[in-house]
Formats: C-alpha cells, sequence, structure tokens
DNA sequence: GCCGTTTTCGGCCCGACTGTTTTCAGTCG
C-alpha cells in the first residue's frame, strides 16, 4: 500500500474513531498522523527500513507500527475491526451540515437510524425532533442539509472563489463604517481549491455591515447571523462568513482565520512556550483572566501580522506559507525565501490559437499580452495525434512557425513570439513530430493527453514520460499528472522519478496555471526545485483573457516556495533567448 | 495517540453561534 492510501486509511480511523466517540484528542492523533504521512518526502518504504518514520513529528510509536503493517502486507486489523462496527451511513451522515459524531451517535442508538435514508424518513416522521437535545428547527436542518449536501459541502476552483469574492470584499471596503477589510482563509492561503470564502472586516459599529453583508445581491439564504459574525450561502452554494472585530484587534484575527488549523496550533505552542496566549483576540499574558475574551489586554500592538510573527520570535510566513508544514520552524531560523511574485513574470509558453483548439488568432493573443506588458509570448498548439483539439500536422505547424517569424519582423507588437508545439507523448514515449519538425521550433513543450490504458499502471505511464524527457529536443514537460480539479483524478505517475529525469536531463517542469488544473502540485515544487528542476509557469491560454491564469499559477507556485530565480520566465527576453537557442544546439 | 526549556503523566487552541436549554452542549472553523 502506498502513502497516500496509507494516509487515507488512518483519516478513516480517525473519523470511525470519533464516530465512537473516542477521546477527541486520540482523534486528531489519526488525522494529524495522516496529513504527517502526506506531508512526508521521498521514499516511505526506505524510511520503514532505516526505521526513521518515528522522527517525523506527529507520527509516535502506534502509529508507527501501523503504517508499518499497512505498508508491507495492505491490512490492519485494528482498521477492519472498527469498519466492521460501525455502519458505513454514519460516516456519510458526518455530511450533514449541523451534523457531528454527538449528534449522529444518538440518533443511531436511540432511532436506529444508520443512513440517510433512515435519517430522511426519521425527521418527516418527527421523530427526531423528539430526541433531547433536538428539536423541530435541528430537524428541519437536518432535512434540508440532505437535500442539498452535494452543492453545499462542494469545494470551489481557488479562480471561482476569487472573482466571487473580489466584489464583496471592494464593496465592504467602500462602507463608511469600515476601517479594514481582507479576505481570509484557504482563498488567502492560495489553496488550489476553497471550501468557503473568509471575510474580515475591522469596524467599530458592526450592525450596518452585517446588515450590508446580508443583503448583498447574490447571497441566496442567510445561514447565521449574530452581532459580530454572519453567513450567507452564495450562489453555486458557496458559502460566505463574515467576521467584524474592534481595529485594535484586527491583525490577529486576520492571522487566526488565514492559518490553516495545523499553522495555529503551532503558533498558538510557540506562544504558550513563551509565556502568552494567542489567539484572534490578540497576544496576552498567558495568566492574564482577559485573555482570549474581548476584553484582552493585548501585550503588543499589532499594526501588521509582522508584528505577532516579530514578538513572537519569527520572521514573517506569506500567508501562503502557513499550511503547518515546516514553515514556523523556517522562519525562525530566519530561512524563509523571498517568494516568486505576481510582478516578477515576463511572459509564458503554453498557449493555444484557434489553429488548434484556441478561441483567439495568433495577433489577438499577442495583443494580450502587449496589453500585460510581457516581453515574450510563447505559442504551443498541439500536436497532429490530439485530433480531438485540432492538432496541426507538419505542414500547418511549419507555416505557422513562418506566420510568427514574420509577425516578429513586422514589429506589429512590442512582444516577441516564439514558435512551439504542445506535442504529444505518445504511447511508449517517442514525440508526436519527427527531429527534423521539432529542430525547427524555439521550444517544445512535451504533453500526455491520452492515457492509452495506463491510467492505472503507474509504471508505464512513469517510463513513457520519462523517456520523453529524455529526448533531446523537449524543453518542458506540460501539466504533469492531466488532473482535473474536482473533476477527473491525474493518471497515476511516480513524481519522484520524474523529477529525478528533469534534473538529470536538464528539462523544466511546468506549474500549469490553469485554474482546472494547477498541476504539478503546489506540494512538490519546493523539494523539485531544491533538487534542481527549474519551473515554468504557463496559462495553457486558449483566448486572451486565459493568459491572466498565470495569477493563480504565481500563487500555487509560492505556496510551493518557490522564489523568482527557481522560475524560467521571470527571466528577460534576452535571457530566456540565449538559454532557448543553446537547448536547441545540444 | 502524541509529546516534553516546569511534565514520561496530563495536558492537548479556543471563541461564535445555534438551538436547546434555564446554564449549556454541539458544531464549526
Amino acid at each position: 500500500m502506498d502513502k497516500a492510501a496509507i494516509a487515507a486509511v488512518l483519516e478513516e480511523i480517525g473519523t470511525l474513531l470519533e464516530l465512537q466517540g473516542e477521546n477527541p484528542f486520540k482523534v486528531r492523533a489519526y488525522h494529524n498522523g495522516a496529513r504527517a504521512l502526506s506531508a512526508l518526502e521521498g521514499d516511505l518504504g526506505g524510511r520503514i527500513a532505516a526505521n526513521t518514520l518515528g522522527d517525523a513529528p506527529g507520527l509516535g510509536e502506534a502509529l508507527v507500527e501501523k503504517i508499518t503493517t499497512l505498508f508491507q502486507t495492505g491490512r490492519l486489523k485494528y482498521y477492519d475491526d472498527l469498519k466492521a462496527g460501525i455502519p458505513p451511513g454514519l460516516v456519510e451522515m458526518l455530511g450533514v451540515p449541523g451534523l457531528g459524531p454527538k449528534k449522529i451517535r444518538a440518533l443511531h442508538e436511540q432511532l436506529g437510524v444508520d443512513s440517510l435514508a433512515k435519517l430522511t424518513e426519521a425527521c418527516t416522521a418527527d421523530k427526531v425532533a423528539a430526541l433531547p437535545g433536538f428539536g423541530a428547527k435541528t430537524q428541519e436542518k437536518i432535512l434540508a442539509g440532505i437535500r442539498n449536501r452535494e452543492a453545499y459541502s462542494r469545494r470551489h476552483l481557488w479562480w471561482d472563489a476569487w472573482h466571487a469574492a473580489e466584489p464583496i470584499l471592494a464593496g465592504l471596503r467602500k462602507l463608511r463604517e469600515v476601517e479594514q477589510a481582507e479576505h481570509a482563509g484557504s482563498l488567502r492561503r492560495g489553496l488550489e481549491t476553497v471550501g468557503d470564502l473568509d471575510f474580515l472586516v475591522a469596524a467599530e459599529k458592526p450592525g450596518p455591515v452585517m446588515d450590508w453583508f446580508c443583503a448583498q445581491p447574490g447571497v441566496e439564504a442567510v445561514t447565521a447571523k449574530g452581532d459580530t459574525k454572519a453567513s450567507v450561502r452564495l450562489a453555486d452554494g458557496l458559502q460566505a462568513d463574515l467576521r467584524v472585530v474592534p481595529v485594535e484587534q484586527f491583525y490577529f484575527a486576520l492571522h487566526h482565520f488565514t492559518g490553516s488549523k495545523d499553522h495555529n496550533v503551532k503558533m498558538r505552542s510557540r506562544a504558550l512556550a513563551r509565556g502568552l496566549s494567542l489567539s484572534e483576540w490578540g497576544l496576552t499574558p498567558k495568566d492574564d483572566p482577559s485573555a482570549g475574551g474581548p476584553g484582552a489586554r493585548s501585550v503588543i500592538r499589532a499594526r501588521s501580522e509582522d508584528d505577532i510573527f516579530k514578538k513572537l520570535g519569527l520572521h514573517p510566513v506569506p500567508p501562503e506559507l502557513r499550511e503547518g508544514l515546516d514553515e514556523i520552524a523556517r522562519a525562525e531560523a530566519g530561512a524563509l525565501p523571498t517568494l516568486l511574485d505576481e510582478s516578477d513574470l515576463r511572459g509564458a509558453f503554453h498557449n493555444h490559437t484557434s489553429a488548434s483548439d484556441g478561441r483567439a488568432t495568433l495577433e489577438e493573443m499577442a495583443a494580450a499580452a502587449d496589453a500585460l506588458g510581457w516581453e515574450y509570448l510563447g505559442m504551443a498548439d498541439h500536436s497532429k495525434s490530439s485530433f480531438q483539439a485540432h492538432g496541426l500536422e507538419e505542414e500547418r505547424l511549419l507555416a505557422q512557425v513562418e506566420k510568427i517569424r514574420q509577425l516578429n519582423q513586422s514589429k506589429k507588437f512590442r512582444v516577441h513570439v516564439f514558435a512551439g508545439s504542445e506535442v504529444d507523448i505518445l504511447k511508449d514515449g517517442a514525440l508526436d513530430f519527427d527531429d527534423s519538425v521539432l529542430a525547427q521550433l524555439d521550444y517544445v513543450v512535451a504533453a500526455v493527453h491520452n492515457r492509452y490504458g495506463q491510467g492505472a499502471d503507474e509504471a508505464a505511464m512513469t517510463q513513457r514520460i520519462v523517456r520523453a524527457l529524455e529526448h533531446p529536443r523537449v524543453t518542458m514537460l506540460a501539466h504533469l499528472t492531466g488532473r482535473l480539479l474536482l473533476e477527473r483524478e491525474g493518471y497515476l505517475v511516480n513524481v519522484e522519478r520524474v523529477i529525478d529525469a528533469a534534473v538529470a536531463n536538464g528539462k523544466m517542469i511546468e506549474l500549469n496555471a490553469n485554474p482546472r488544473r494547477l498541476d504539478m502540485d503546489w506540494r512538490h515544487w519546493r523539494h523539485a526545485a531544491d533538487k534542481g528542476v527549474l519551473c515554468v509557469i504557463n496559462p495553457d491560454a486558449h483566448s486572451p483573457e486565459g493568459l491572466e491564469y498565470v495569477r493563480a499559477g504565481v500563487r500555487v507556485g509560492r505556496k510551493g516556495w518557490l522564489t523568482k530565480e527557481k522560475v524560467f520566465n521571470t527571466r528577460g527576453l534576452k535571457d530566456v533567448r540565449k538559454f532557448l537557442k543553446r537547448a536547441q544546439e545540444k
């Protein structure tokens, strides 16, 4: 069993224990353990053999033993027994908003409810409202939750969430009562998908802000509204939360609602070790009775989040890095990178025109790149095997190359256009064009577009990609796994081996910035870049507007700890030309 | 179940909101 599968088992054990009413800290230990295992870099088998698995924080004796058993045998009796004792319907019930382990247990023990169907039945028969601790409103909420659970539990692409959040944030900032407003949560951290929107506002009078928020045109339902906190449901089931705090509390709250759970736990522990208590209210002496409440007397006045980090002896941690991995240890050592910024990009290489499956002409794309102030634009239409995308055969490709050369000579646009191709990697790892054709291009983006039944054969897919990377004409590898976020899993591929092959052959790996892809995943970038892989952030644009996807790519690159130096398309035109020329001469 | 610059035992982040309660439990983030 591999690392991801084992992590999933640990995660499930945690959930099952929770439903069993186990000690919540034990439950958390399993969830933490699952994350710790997922975050582990390198080869799991090697770690087990070297007996160093327990060195990872969060993995103690018991978890190491269970992970080892699962790794070696693929089975775990403890897990099987646990699973056998809990109806699968109870796990499903956790997905209903408002239902947690305690309520589910009560429903199961007192009404024999063990599935969503029986739960619906019990609600309809008014049996749920009669249970102690339940009532008519709870029963109604459960029914609504079951009806809408798919829409409500769905996550949303970062790009979509961003565009839903921007007008609300702009509107909040315009209100007279609002002194400061920000969004927080996974949106601010730049996670590839977002569960809900979090808005944070500093204002002395929350009332008008709350009212404005709940009355927004996009609001379909107000699900909660108190004095300082409100939740609403927007179109598409996207939930948005607003919190209003006093101005002196703003940066404490912003930090609190931005960090992942793990990051916050680590920050609080760090504060405690210094005799301080950190909460969204402020940073107070540990024994101060006002701590953690509205009267909190903070030991510092935070004028930025940086002030909070500074007080705890840390260099400021950018929001994208606050996932609770090792960013705090690195911040303590002053070893955080200066992350890449949107303004660092000078162009991009993987884009399409209407010659294949794009919606705009070469000239329209060049004009859009000019408008963005880019120095260069790489056109890489599909190759002939991608007939579903009207891939270009040799003749059309060479005609396009000629057209690009003429366009550059005409000086019609400021931007320099590079002639490339997104060349299919065929089933056996060969490329879709002969070397004589590839030699006439400025660069080659190699890409897998069909799985040929290799979707489930990791070794075959890995070999296919590695072989392509060994081809002297290939410049960069496109969308490593072919995943489509929230739609389709990527094919199985040994990322580690692909990274090694890229390093060995001096090939770039793309960070495909299309919001539906964001592939290679940010979780691999730090490690890959450390090994020497050069990143290229490509929008995979099929229209002029699509070029802007690079903004999503930069977010994800930042999450992957990438600096400007590690991203190829931050380089100026002169450097890029020289690099590509040298690569083609090899 | 994990962890240790007071601890190998006894902690483990903590507040808002809701709905159910007459003072709080459960859920959520």
